[in-house]
DNA sequence: TATGAATGAGGTTTCATTCAT
DNA sequence: AATGAATGAAACCTCATTCAT
């Protein structure tokens, strides 16, 4: 027991210190700039040796996204909870995704590399770890919206479907801060994104209060 | 000048040539898998002729990419012309993209590949260029809104921001359909895509007359 | 006559247009930056019509290391004329070229590429024609030595070879240039090419009066 | 320790296995007529596995420059021990140069083309190593002109200046020995570059002794 | 006289993964 | 448990020259 606890530990370990060396190259230069020899390299282990605790890349990328993931959870929790009111909680969540999709862009580039990517790259079973972390992202909306419910604020509305909604939302959009130089006009981009996420809220809410 | 005009449409032939041949490996094999020098087999010519018609592999994917564009363009105008009140033209509009998505996958994924790149590959002629046609697709749905405004079955809203963010919300939806068997229950997609639908358009319909 | 002459008078004009491209980018880009389809767009004419006026590249090449050679020759010509005594004249000569391979790099790479040319690469009717242009520059050196001869000051010493060897010289001296940073040491570069021309000197002056 | 070493024997048993495939290549093609997949094939390799143990062209290149400066060196070395007197080593060294651009042209061309290329081509690193195994050719000589001062025979001078312009000025020479046909006489090119070997070493002697 | 489309081999380098040790 | 050598296809792009028009 104690000898197969120190193995599991051990693992562990190896793990985290293949993690922190790909996190590294991938803050330094990016995710198309790195492979997997480099991480060795960096880890200062053999490559065979990545493949004994990872099973492909696309696993250990995962796991990077799971991080993010993670990030991203806390900072939009942290940030809903400075903010009493239901609607100022979803605007703080979303423009904390904005700013994350800018201060951490290799963590955002990694998200979108696993929901952009053409090809079905998963194992079932990576997918599922990796969208349960999604998934907590997600959940902190719905609860909020929950609890604006609850509280008579919003709308009796299905408030899974709009929590999604809400993130593909933006989603979408900072996708679209790509056309700011032709389709919008410059400098317009943190307007329309408030604007639109005003435009989300004033869905939710019950009456015309909310302007 | 005839001689001249000749000179010219052979070489738009030729452009074209290159290009059916592009799309025919595009479709078949997928964004990821073609190369230049399959191209130019494929168009039986050879690579450095490409090059003489296309300064880079870019340009020429940026030309399928405005063929992409085009095809939404007019699918989505006629399926908004058969339709007269407004949010039913919206609604169409929406599903004729998530059916594009589908049915022209390969378009779909080369414009989402231009999109989505996490480095800046455009020259920014080339970006204008194809943010044009992009720019037609949201028209479409930007005059839709307008004339609904003028109608009086609209708020007076900002058109233009909304056409945008009507695109940017699909986008993003169709994105998050990559998770429908982990965070969407299977089956519900259609369902939350329609929600979403009908949810923008309440944003926009005057009173709450819409249901 | 007058048409026949007016053909001629064309053709050298057009020869001019071309090289006065080709010249162009050689500064621009330097040496191997520089394609025949760069040169053409630059003169504004067909590839093929190049190829009408220039057998092949080597050959407009060579037309331009005929331009650097002139050009060195009128550099050191005038170089050597502002001095009166004949091993004064001579490290003038020297500095001059030094400087030359310097100011006018781009002349000196392609003078280099024909001389350092790893294979035959001309006709032999080109190979002449350059020459002679080399031969000038040869000949203002072997002409001052001549002259000291001559004059007493020079030893009764074959002129053509000290010449040849002067030259020579100074162009292996300029190529070891390239290790300063590590055979020589830096900064030393002009302190030895100065001490190798006061050498060579020293081998031409009668008696040891020359110091 | 044991297996460490195997290892590390093996690794230099593949490189050079790979050298040997590209010299082998060098010598029948030349210099600019192989590539690295021709060398792959030649060494019966993958060409990645080239690059696993070359980081490029240039460090296989420099490792074939740096046998061809082994090779000079040794020649020279044994060449000068063949004569006693110190003129007459100078002499032979001058003569084994000249015959080894011959008998090893492609050698010869290798070292050429490093010492011409016209861009900065190698890592710091990389010069370094190249330039350690020059300067042991250029010690031969230096070495020999110390011993000649020291011995009387040789006027106290820079013996480390003049090392480098003796093979400075034999470079030059046997470049310009391309122009035999036109600007020097044909045969007559061994007499000039005895002619200018002999002019040197008077330079070196101390009083007319020397003829 | 002028054009410019076409060639197509050739260039170097990268990379995820495997497997014998 | 760890290694790291080996793979080899694939990537994009360049370029001097030709030749039918």
């Amino acid at each position: 027991m104690n000898i197969k606890e120190r193995r599991a530990w051990e693992k562990k370990e190896r793990r985290k210190q293949i993690l922190d060396a790909a996190r590294k190259l991938l803050f330094a230069k990016g995710l198309n700039a790195i492979s997997m020899s480099q991480i060795a390299k960096q880890a200062e282990i053999g490559v065979g040796t990545i493949y004994f605790y990872y099973q492909s890349k696309e696993e250990l990328f995962a796991e990077l996204q799971a991080e993010g993931l993670e990030l991203l959870f806390s900072k939009t929790k942290k940030a809903c909870a400075k903010e009493s009111d239901f609607a100022g909680k979803l605007r703080n969540a979303a423009h904390v995704f904005l700013k994350f999709s800018k201060d951490n862009k290799a963590y955002f580039d990694i998200i979108n590399y696993f929901l952009s990517a053409t090809d079905q790259i998963f194992t079932p079973n990576l997918k599922e770890q990796i969208d349960e972390h999604g998934n907590k992202v997600i959940f902190v909306v719905e609860n909020i919206i929950e609890e604006g419910i609850k509280s008579g604020t919003f709308k009796k509305i299905d408030a899974r479907r709009l929590a999604i909604l809400f993130w593909a939302t933006l989603f979408g959009l900072i996708h679209f801060q790509k056309l700011k130089s032709t389709i919008l006009k410059r400098d317009t981009f943190k307007n329309l994104f408030g604007y639109s996420v005003d435009n989300f809220i004033s869905t939710l809410v019950l009456k015309e209060v909310y302007k």
